[in-house]
DNA sequence: GAGCACTGC
């Protein structure tokens, strides 16, 4: 019955011209069977154009039916149509992520009733290519059927129905729009890496859920943990899709390692003595350790190449995202063949950051050596700090290192750690990103979210109570929330900005110091990795280059002359010249044009103060002062050391700072927590605008006993002999106004 | 006199 065409109307599936030339005849919404899907892939017609199918298609649907997920179909549908949440376990190349959000569009048909199904990715990369990909099988046009939304780019059109997009995107969509109700399903792809917008997003559609049943929910996840993801949401039913890689043998160390760098390097050589032709993948923590890692093998294997014939040259590689990209595709090089004819073939070993583990994909490697550490990031509430530490990764990423041996054939994984470490001492997962990180933003955005009880918030891993204290706190000393916990006017357009909650607010007030055209260019400075190129073997020239743009009293002043004169000079030679990375800088502009759009959306005036003006520095000193009170270190003595406001925590400008004469009261962008605590990126602010400003973080009762409260005392005391002019109390309360706005 | 694991809006 249901393929009697003359019954279609009953079934609620729309047609378009002759209904019996339609392949999607007989579909019925969320009751989709197998067969009906398998004989629409087959056909001549595309159900989504209503065009032939290329001959391309077929291809490429040939090649699609031989993935592991394809058997899985049925069950799939079954799933999806019987249940609102779904969790999936794939592994790589299972075909997950091209495949089941096709197999939902099918069950789902969005086109039919103008809605669409969302693929949520980590990663920009990975949602331009795999709806590239996708758009291909279903032999559409990308950004027409088939689209992808990404920041700086939406490649959708209205037609669009299968989205591919980062998560943060779906996140920035859900504070307009929060039952999100321009999708039918939402597909969120990768959700054991548990990224912050990830996790957010997990708890947001669970309750968005209760409110919208027609909403389908599909969490995709590797092995490790989907059932934590099934008992979170409502014991939702697992599909299980094998992967399709080969296998990995794993060899452990018997003892211990002292030393993982020099252990890593021996084992490195050992492999490219003892073991058949292929490729290695080492992971270290970091830069420096990379770049002497691979001068330190690349020493020993000439050293090797001289003492005997038998061995081939063997050529390391660095792999960070730092690296500029043209470096970066090096490791893409075939390894180097014999020095000589008949000799040894060469071999090349990638030396490398987490990158490899997750972002990047390098064929042929079939050595994997695993030391068993990366950098992590850590969040300490108490002096509000995140740093960065060199940590033992979890059994979840040792099991992904090892598998990026298997991709090409079978491959090997040397651990420089116990077995017994690995079983016992090693964390099951690494921990979520929401249990490691400064949660301003996260409960900026909630809140904007409409979520008001931050507390009971259903996290799938609950955050420390004092970090989503030190956030409240935080943003209420910048009123975007009020002292009920509510977000203020002020803090709804905050959260409009993709910034920091400190950025934002000095670039809503800077219209008020008449400096918003320059605190958009150091929020975009602020916002991109550091510019300032420097290596190694050019250090003086780097720093004499960078010395024409320091400004004496602040660093986001010498930011902000480098934007200036790049603006002036916008190309890549001159960057060259100045020891200026192009890239970052590009991307500055970038951000800056989007920063602008947001605030003409508000209605935010986009002035500067006459160039020459003698307030036209000061302005943008007072402007920072706005957004950044909290972060401020006052000099104690004079040996240039410094001691955090409230926190007390002993500091120093970091080495790189353009302040050259220790001044007495500094703002900082950051606090670097290395051997000493530096902080980075300085400027030299006034204590009384700090009490103008913020007066209710600047309650000097508040303040410990200390050089630090005496000093501000004092200025107090001075303030009060003098009365204030008429003048400055008119600013006062035009600001006042506005902040209440 | 030092640094930048990796993403994302």
């Amino acid at each position: 019955m249901e393929s009697n065409p003359y019954l279609a109307h009953l079934n609620g599936a729309q047609t378009n011209g002759s209904a019996s030339s339609d392949p999607l005849n007989g579909f019925i919404q969320r009751k989709v069977t197998g067969a009906q899907v398998r004989k629409a892939l087959d056909g001549n017609v595309n159900p989504f154009t209503k065009r032939p199918f290329s001959s391309k298609y077929k291809d490429i649907l040939d090649r699609r039916k031989k993935l592991p997920v394809f058997q899985q179909m049925e069950g799939f549908l079954d799933m999806f149509q019987r249940s609102q949440f779904v969790v999936m376990e794939g592994e790589t190349g299972s075909g997950k992520t091209t495949q089941i959000p096709q197999y939902a569009v099918y069950a789902d048909l969005p086109h039919m009733r103008k809605k669409m199904i969302a693929c949520t990715q980590p990663r920009r990369v990975a949602a331009m290519s795999v709806a590239k990909r996708v758009a291909d099988e279903m032999d559409v046009q990308l950004g027409e059927e088939v689209g992808y939304s990404i920041r700086f780019e939406d490649a959708t059109s209205p037609r669009t129905f299968l989205k591919y997009m980062t998560d943060g995107m779906l996140l920035r969509e859900a504070m307009n729009d929060n039952m999100l109700s321009r999708y039918s399903t939402v597909i969120l792809d990768e959700a054991h890496e548990r990224t912050l917008a990830t996790d957010i997003l997990m708890g947001l559609l669970k309750d968005i859920a209760k409110r919208r049943p027609d909403l389908k929910i599909v969490v995709m996840s590797a092995t490790l943990d989907a059932k934590k993801f099934q008992a979170y949401f409502l014991d939702a039913p697992l599909l299980k899709v094998p992967g399709r890689t080969f296998d990995v043998s794993t060899f452990y160390t018997p003892e211990p390692e002292a030393d993982y760098l020099e252990s890593a390097i021996r084992t490195v050589l050992m492999i490219h003595q003892a073991e058949d032709p292929g490729d290695i993948l080492l992971f270290l923590t970091g830069e420096e350790e990379i770049e002497d890692a691979c001068r330190k093998i690349t020493i020993e294997a000439e050293q090797l190449q001289q003492s005997s014939n038998l061995f081939g040259p063997l050529v390391a590689t660095p792999l960070y995202s730092s690296l500029p990209p043209q470096q970066q595709q090096r490791i893409f090089d075939p390894a180097p063949g014999p020095t000589r004819p008949n000799g040894p073939p060469g071999r090349k070993v990638v030396v490398s950051t987490n990158i490899a583990e997750t972002s990047l994909t390098i064929d042929g490697i079939v050595y994997v050596v695993d030391p068993g550490f990366s950098k992590q990031k850590v969040y300490n509430p108490r002096i509000r700090v995140e740093s960065l530490l060199v940590a033992p990764i979890s059994r979840a990423s040792a099991n992904q290192r090892a598998g990026r041996a298997g991709r090409t054939r079978a491959g090997q994984c040397y651990r420089l750690y116990t077995e017994a470490a690995f079983v016992k001492d090693l964390e099951e997962t690494t921990y979520p990103e929401i249990l490691r990180c400064n949660l301003a933003n996260v409960v900026l955005e909630l809140k904007k979210l409409g979520v008001d009880d931050l507390v009971h918030f259903d996290y799938m891993d609950a955050p420390a109570p004092e970090t989503v204290m030190r956030a409240l706190e935080l943003l209420n000393y910048l009123k975007a929330i009020d002292d009920e916990g509510n977000l203020t006017p002020l803090g709804a357009i905050m959260a409009d900005f993709p910034l920091e909650p400190q950025l934002s607010k000095m670039l809503i007030v800077s219209p008020e110091f008449a400096c918003s055209n320059e605190i958009l260019s150091i929020a975009a400075m602020l916002s991109i990795p550091n510019p300032f190129l420097r290596p190694n073997s050019q250090r003086a020239e780097a720093d004499a280059a960078k010395a024409n743009f320091t400004h004496p009293e602040g660093d986001h002043l010498t930011l902000l002359n480098v934007y200036h004169a790049y603006k002036t000079n916008p190309d890549a030679q001159w960057c060259w010249q100045n020891y200026l990375s192009h890239r970052a800088l590009l991307q500055a502009d970038n951000v800056r044009t989007q920063l602008k759009r947001t605030m003409e959306k508000h209605d935010l005036d986009l002035i500067s103060t006459q160039w020459g003006d003698k307030n036209y520095y000061v302005n943008i000193r007072k402007a920072l002062a706005c957004g950044f009170f909290m972060q401020v270190a006052h000099r104690e003595g004079d040996k240039g050391s410094y001691l955090t406001i409230k926190d007390n925590q002993v500091v120093s400008l970091h080495p790189s700072s353009g302040l050259d004469n220790s001044p007495e009261w500094v703002l900082y962008n950051e606090f670097a927590f290395t051997k000493r605590n530096y902080i980075r990126t300085c400027t030299d602010i006034r204590a009384e605008w700090l009490l103008e400003f913020a007066p209710a973080y600047y309650n000097v009762a508040s303040f410990p006993e200390g050089e630090t409260k005496r000093a501000l005392s004092r200025i107090i005391m001075k303030k009060s002999g003098r009365p204030t002019t008429a003048g400055d109390e008119k600013e006062r309360k035009k600001k006042r106004r506005k902040d209440a706005a």
